[in-house]
DNA sequence: CCAACACCGTTCCAAAACAGAACCTTGACA
DNA sequence: TGTCAAGGTTCTGTTTTGGAACGGTGTTGG
């Protein structure tokens, strides 16, 4: 299968993947998070090729997740922020930060905390249910069929299959 | 930078995307937490080459996500299951499953619910902060050097710099 | 006994993506 | 005139991938 049959899928994963589903770009939205806006910047922190950051970025500019905006005139300069789009990514980002520092940091402590301004403390970030607040937890939670799934969708079988 | 050097790196989101970051890796733990577990069942859902496939269901044994075990013996059948360190990226999953469905779906319905069985209700998922339960917003989060980050990383000057 | 089948891979080749380095453009500055 | 900085583009050789065929192992059916 190539990459660009993925955004017609139906499955919000693969549309989601088609956008920041590589390495560089996740990298890159980590970068943006962290107020990092230039060419330059980025290429010297990520050490990515210069080649493969400019693919990057236009990709992520086209699909709306930065836009590309310039910072002078005489000689034109541009930086890459995050829109909207792409700050709703942030629950993204920090569930890769805590998976990375609970699972994969081998006794390593954090790199990076994170301060809550509303509340003063270091948080962690917790994912919970928009209706009870409980938080979530795969085994507690059923997947039916929406009305986006195609009849006829293999998702279906999986979908019904799973149930109970 | 070649891939093998990110395990090592100060970074949290650099160490998870080392091992879930690229696109059939998603993908393959999406299907994971709906239930599929056989090798010809990701194959066919995913239109994967069987090559890559191979590759990537051993890449995921190799770091504990996924454990390899024996359904049946003559002749040995294998298959693949989510580790509690797989479960542990179901908030990975479904943030960007939520955001698919949020930013990238062009209007179109969702193909899946969530049902909470705890509370009986059609879920979101939404990122707390761990202390005060309030919904994360990047704006809202300062971050902060922490134990783990090497004197004079890079990082560093970017949390100073990004501070107030 | 032999053929067909199911499952889980491996091997092969051509096409695409990538790393690394050099180069280009615009304009400031000396 | 020369150098510098930012933001790319171009070039070449290596890796990774897609696509398809092949292999191994055991079960089932005739």
């Amino acid at each position: 299968m190539r990459w660009d049959m993925l955004d017609e899928e139906a499955c919000s994963v693969a549309r989601t993947v088609s956008v920041i589903g590589d390495r560089w770009s996740l990298l890159i939205l980590r970068d943006c998070f962290l107020k990092v806006r230039r060419f330059e910047q980025f290429q010297e922190r990520l050490g990515v090729t210069r080649h493969v950051l400019a693919d990057r970025l236009k990709k992520l500019v086209k699909t709306g997740v930065l836009v590309r905006s310039a910072y002078q005139d005489r000689p034109a300069r541009y930086d890459y922020r995050l829109t909207d789009k792409g700050m709703a990514l942030y629950p993204v980002l920090m569930a890769l930060v805590h998976w990375g520092d609970t699972h994969g940091a081998d006794g390593r402590a954090r790199p990076v905390h994170y301060r809550h301004r509303g509340c003063g403390a270091l948080l962690d970030p917790v994912t919970v249910c928009s209706e009870c607040r409980e938080p979530l937890d795969a085994r507690d939670v059923a997947v039916e069929p929406g009305p986006g799934l195609p009849e006829g969708h293999g998702l279906l079988d999986l979908v019904l299959g799973a149930r109970g």
